[in-house]
DNA sequence: CTTCTAAGGAACGCAAGCGTTCTTTATGAA
DNA sequence: TTCATAAAGAACGCTTGCGTTCCTTAGAAG
């Protein structure tokens, strides 16, 4: 049998056609295929052959391990939210500790998975019966949504005792603003929302809101 | 020929299966199956099918007026729309008339056309290339979302002239932060927003950060 | 080097939705 | 009453994605 002519005169190392990923190394290169996918096509829009072909397998490979997309999705969600969870900031003013917040709120929803996440909190409010209880959205809300929340309480509280802000501003309408504000800016622009919008959100809004 | 033995016994004037209409009328029925389908499944779920069915008319009767989905949609939601302009509302208190215009806006979402748009307003962030320039999603920008806006702006307005409101607080972020709300709590309950909550956003969020 | 596992890739049958066409027949106007 | 129109509905071929199966061969383990 003649060795396959190799056509390879490209770079020593790189990922030839020719190249044969197994086990974790696949599944990295799977998952980060899926939640680009996600974030160009969306969930509707997202299919097992795109997926493969983006991650340059075969569907066989996906089928071997996930029984369906929803599996799929949400073991690409988890596997890359274990690597991303940012700390309490505490700066010693309510308005940086929120504009920190905000920030990282931002940068999170402008990375694939953040916009994977994103499109998926809205286009599965459809069809999904009695609300699986691991399903995509469920998970997104409890390891994303919830902890951003407690961290926002958190700053306002730290203000409260410091007194700078006024102490029924503890609440969750008042909480919601930012966040809102936020995805409603990323939905208007239709991309990643500017650093000076959030600084903006927060000095014309959220600290007025607050203030004592 | 035999008249088609007729079975229906049933009542005297409601569409029995035999029951044929035209023109307006059958428009009528098709828009609305539309906007129900759209509510129901999704932009992306939406089929040629489930609206020809839902209206209880043949795909044929849809062909022969709309040359594909999305003008369909646009010529149902604009059906739609041409009955629906509320008035500005003038209270002589901007917290009544933002309640006011808040409970417009939340009615609206919680009908099958609001409730459809919001649904086409997020899944069609994706996948369509330059956006087209009578796109659904730019039509109900341009007639929905931007006139809200603008009696929003004029109720503060009339606000600071009562010195009631702050004359910095007409602003863009300051204004967008009502329909935000109410968009985030629509999602979070995954269904109509209370009244209760809507006073609440009004006295906890949008008074206190407007007050003068 | 040999051996076993699984990756890459092509092909399959199946189901759903598209957009079209055809037939039958109810409806509204002449 | 007659007649042209178009509604209801079934059937069509086509495409896309699903989930499966098969074969060849690369990579890891011994």
């Amino acid at each position: 049998m003649v060795k396959p002519v190799s056509l390879d005169m490209s770079s020593p190392c790189t990922h030839s056609p020719v190249m044969r990923r197994r086990g974790p190394a696949l599944e990295k290169a799977i998952f980060d295929a899926t939640l680009c996918e996600l974030a160009d096509v969306g969930y509707a829009g997202l299919t097992m052959e795109g997926v493969a072909s983006r991650a340059q397998t075969g569907k066989a490979a996906l089928y071997r391990r996930w029984s369906n997309k929803d599996d799929l999705i949400v073991d690409a969600l988890d596997a890359e939210l274990r690597s991303k969870v940012d700390a309490q900031p505490d700066t010693g003013s309510v308005r940086d500790d929120i504009l920190e917040l905000m920030r990282a709120m931002a940068a999170f929803l402008a990375s694939p998975a953040g916009s994977a996440m994103h499109t998926i909190m809205n286009e599965c409010v459809h069809g999904r019966a009695p609300v699986e209880p691991e399903s995509p959205e469920i998970m997104i809300k409890r390891r994303v949504i919830e902890p951003r929340r407690q961290m926002l309480f958190e700053a306002l509280r730290r203000g409260v005792k410091r007194g700078e802000v006024r102490s029924d501003a503890v609440s969750e309408r008042v909480v919601e603003v930012g966040p809102a504000l936020l995805i409603s800016s990323y939905l208007a622009h239709g991309g990643p929302v500017e650093d000076a919008e959030l600084v903006a959100i927060v000095d014309e809004v959220l600290v007025p809101l607050v203030r004592a």
